[in-house]
DNA sequence: GTCTATAAGAGGATAGAC
DNA sequence: GTCTATCCTCTTATAGAC
């Protein structure tokens, strides 16, 4: 790191509040709906000046992406830090630690139909970066907790990755948090079940008719 | 069914082919980013004349989800006819008829966050009426299938309901239909072992008992 | 009811003074 | 680099002739 000078560190600090209020306004409202008006009237600057440090409202989207891929990627390097648990309790953990992301209101959520988006972020090359190092962690967790028997074989790899991308944003949370009928931790407990235990219960009875006998959990 | 005349069924053609539209548009590109512009070219009338049949954008959008919410509740009248399988497999059957309908690219799409739309959907009758009958029928076979031991009892059965709902529209599925590597068969059986049976291997031995470390190759 | 033409306004981006 | 003021395109919606 080199040394920043006051103005510099003035810089960081500010362009620091820009992505945070977009941060939050991509996870309530989405990319399409946030509007740059919105952002400069949150962070308290004029348009003009915002657009002197992101050169387009996609860029301002990366911006956020980029350092909640950052967090992500901190958040895996401590818990591969940690000695105890498999590779599949890494990966509920981290499961676990979007969903309470998601829950806190700072988990972005950008439309996967939106193609001058999707171009601009594959263009994006810090953004990127981030997200190819967090798939190939997540990867060799995944594979690791195939071969450990712990996740479905039958399932690819990145299907898997993709599921577990997915969920970091599922619409289901939002609703169950809206609905206000459970605390943030049975959400969270639910959701960790349904996504991977399955719906069906475990050794169902009506799945398992023409076969013998097989030992339950 | 009152019965119509020739200049009736030609305007009922012609909102047809208006809700036709919309569903494809939604489908691929959501609403937000859907234009009224892009569906009158796509119908090729003008856009005054569209205005005469649905008055705003948000009555496009609700037409087209009553469509495809009467062609679920079609296929849960025809599912519950059938004589033979489980509540569960009626539920597996549904979801299975829901990825068919994304896969071709018929399956609109509407965003959770916007809140113009959301208050016309609730606010439109018909639409809602449709929505609370197929939540009736579900949480039926919802509730049957957990007493009979095929669902987890442990997820309430308006959590079960809401992930059905969500899964009918993943962008899971999206992504791999784009990245081409499996048949679309192999992407519904793919994404229906996910849902219904958890990624988590069953009887997961590493959740049963601490077992000796292992190593991934 | 369908068309052409246009209003009305939102929203992304920029010019130019300081 | 920050501001005020403005541009300009896109988009929803409507007026009015036929």
């Amino acid at each position: 790191m080199a040394k920043l000078s006051f103005r510099e560190q003035q810089l960081q600090l500010r362009e620091d509040a820009i992505v945070d209020s977009v941060n939050r306004l991509l996870a309530e409202k989405g990319f399409d709906l946030m509007t740059v008006d919105e952002v400069v009237a949150d962070v308290g600057i004029a348009k003009a000046s915002l657009y002197k440090h992101f050169p387009s409202k996609e860029d301002l989207a990366a911006a956020a992406m980029v350092r909640v891929l950052q967090r992500a990627l901190a958040e895996v390097a401590r818990l591969r830090a940690e000695p105890a648990g498999t590779a599949l309790d890494k990966l509920k953990a981290l499961a676990r630690w979007t969903m309470q992301v998601q829950l806190a209101g700072q988990m972005p959520s950008l439309p996967s139909q939106n193609s001058s988006l999707r171009a601009a972020l594959i263009s994006h090359k810090v953004y990127m970066d981030c997200l190819l190092r967090l798939s190939d962690e997540l990867g060799e967790w995944i594979e690791a907790a195939q071969q450990a028997g712990d996740l479905r074989a039958e399932l690819p790899a990145e299907v898997v990755l993709y599921t577990l991308f997915a969920r970091a944003c599922d619409p289901v949370l939002g609703v169950l948090k809206a609905g206000g009928q459970y605390s943030e931790e049975q959400i969270i407990e639910i959701l960790l079940l349904s996504c991977f235990g399955g719906l069906a219960a475990p050794s169902s009875p009506a799945a398992a008719l023409p076969k013998p006998s097989r030992k339950a959990a």
